[in-house]
DNA sequence: TTGAAAGCGCTAACAA
DNA sequence: TTGTTAGCGCTTTCAA
């Protein structure tokens, strides 16, 4: 772990001739501890190379000082700023992180509370595996008392705030500025419903074809396997439909992608054959041709959001209202979807 | 940190009338304990409820059974890969991540070394920002015999293992193989010459240029700032040359596409007038127009191997003969640099 | 303003 | 095969 002496309290407190109980204030500066005897405390630790074992004291304290973050994946801009948020607030608030991914799958997520848990995490932070279903690899803690926050793929659960978008409405916005473009056959690309997101922006994507006066058509809603996504064969899938649609509108930007440019290798033309909408404001979404529209979400703003509740929560600052924290979305129109 | 009382080893030896040492051997499996009475631990453990303390655990072995990860960016394919692939060997042996982004500042990095030193981690796995320079603010992890090792983004250093690629090599080959397209004037849009990484795939390119009798104009070598690209910028620079180049080699995917996307929409023919090539494979590299040519490294083997050197070298299993691994790449050549 | 002392929960040397 | 015991390094109560 560590060179054959590290250096403890307890060195520093025969070298000043005190006792370990007023280095270890000093070290924490508590106010008891005179001014003159705390610095030379603090000088006399940074001279012999003193570093404090959090080991020790997690032990005696009972508190990690540690948040836990569970996510789908890494592998994503959107994911990345969220971090990037949660990040940030933890480490003025004096908190460190541990993240781990559940490659969208529950089991992996099981695996991964459990060894938060025995990491003994102050609270966490998660954001849904696509495939979960259900609350019970989360109820032990709670029962444990251990505060926990859920992000953007949220489930409804006793006493846990939440930080989502709108994604009904996203959905909807989504839907209608494809209609307002002119079109009437309109494939979603859809996500699992069980998770909350998919399911949201599935609800607004019916909802607005319903107030446009459209039926809703199941043959239209496609369900890629987002652990393996082969857009290779989802744009056939669409390329097989006896009427080609006219609208694309798909849960996520890299999906969007793949299949757009699947879509114009066939011979398809964007937008004017088919227009595309994506989500999440990926950063492969600029560089695409063309452009995608898409649904921006801030994640580094959801992320600190996070972040801060919990942490408000751990600090008991307030009492623990669970509430749902919705953050704004904004429709971004690029030349995927403009026909005029 | 947890309910009002947790269960420890006592509340199981009281429960069984046995004692706490044997509780605590049991759940390790010791061999000395004989099988019933170990069956009887572990049953009564899991009836009760119980969890171990790591903490407790760690300040009385020394040990934290944690690796630190310190790279410059989670937002990348590349990156999430090698994640995945230390994360694998890690659980196969029983450690856990603790993982930091340095976002490209040495700063930050300096800071996360802190950070990872103080939660006493076993060994340290680092790919470093673009901007560092040298090697003291790693000299005290040494001092302290904490296995370092390096991956991709490298320094020399004494007794550090490397697991990188030959990224002269595919430097060199990127350009050849634009060379073999007819390409005469390269523009090179290169990162930080600090890291070793971009000095590597640079001196590549110069010898190149020299072996197939080409002088090196530095004009066509180009530095955006990695940590703020502006490839709009990067891509004017190009179109404002007094020759227009017919080849492009970059230092990354995100960055070929990005450029690539602006020339083309500033009317320039990919690869007819110019001719791309990426690096890293990065999803967006198949999904753009036209799909671009690319150095694949497979950052997941890249991973594996750097964790599991790192892990032989925490359990001795040999004597520490610091070496450097080169993993195998190989030119992806897809539409954006074929002309032919 | 400081010190003495107990104990957080676990492991391992030594003893039986 | 199991138990006794000490101690990892720190914080905090109580006392001075």
């Amino acid at each position: 772990m560590s060179s054959p002496k590290d250096i403890t309290i307890y060195d520093i407190a025969k070298e000043l001739h005190i006792s370990a109980a007023t280095v270890s204030r000093g070290l924490n500066d508590h106010p008891a501890i005179k001014k003159q005897t705390r610095e030379k405390i603090h000088e006399t630790a940074r001279r012999m190379g003193y570093q404090q074992n959090i080991f020790a004291s997690n032990l005696r304290k009972q508190k990690t000082n540690t948040i836990g973050v569970i996510i789908p994946h890494l592998n994503s801009y959107f994911t990345s700023t969220v971090i990037a948020g949660i990040e940030k607030v933890a480490n003025q608030s004096g908190y460190n992180l541990i993240i781990s991914q559940s490659l969208e799958s529950v089991r992996k997520e099981r695996s991964n509370v459990d060894t938060m848990f025995n990491s003994r995490v102050d609270g966490l932070l998660v954001s849904l595996a696509s495939d979960t279903e259900g609350f019970d690899h989360f109820e032990f803690i709670l029962q444990k008392k251990i505060p926990l926050i859920f992000f953007d793929r949220v489930v409804e659960a006793p006493n846990c705030s939440s930080i989502t978008i709108n994604n009904f409405q996203a959905g909807y916005s989504a839907t209608q500025h494809l209609l307002d473009q002119r079109c009437r056959r309109i494939v979603h690309v859809a996500g699992n419903l069980r998770s909350s997101v998919y399911d949201g922006r599935h609800s607004g994507y019916k909802q607005a074809l319903q107030d446009f006066g459209l039926d809703y058509d199941s043959a239209l809603v496609l369900f890629p396997d987002l652990r393996d996504p082969d857009p290779g064969r989802t744009a056939h899938d669409i390329l097989a439909m006896d009427t080609l649609p006219d609208g694309l509108f798909c849960v996520s930007d890299t999906q969007a992608a793949a299949i757009m440019s699947e879509l114009r290798r066939a011979g398809v033309k964007v937008p004017q054959q088919i227009a595309v909408v994506g989500f999440n404001n990926d950063l492969l979404s600029r560089v695409v041709e063309p452009a995608l529209t898409t649904v921006y979400y801030p994640g580094q703003e959801m992320g600190e959001v996070a972040a801060r509740t919990l942490i408000r929560k751990l600090n008991q600052e307030e009492e623990h209202q669970p509430n749902n924290i919705v953050i704004e979305h904004r429709l971004i129109e690029r030349e995927s979807s403009l026909r005029n």
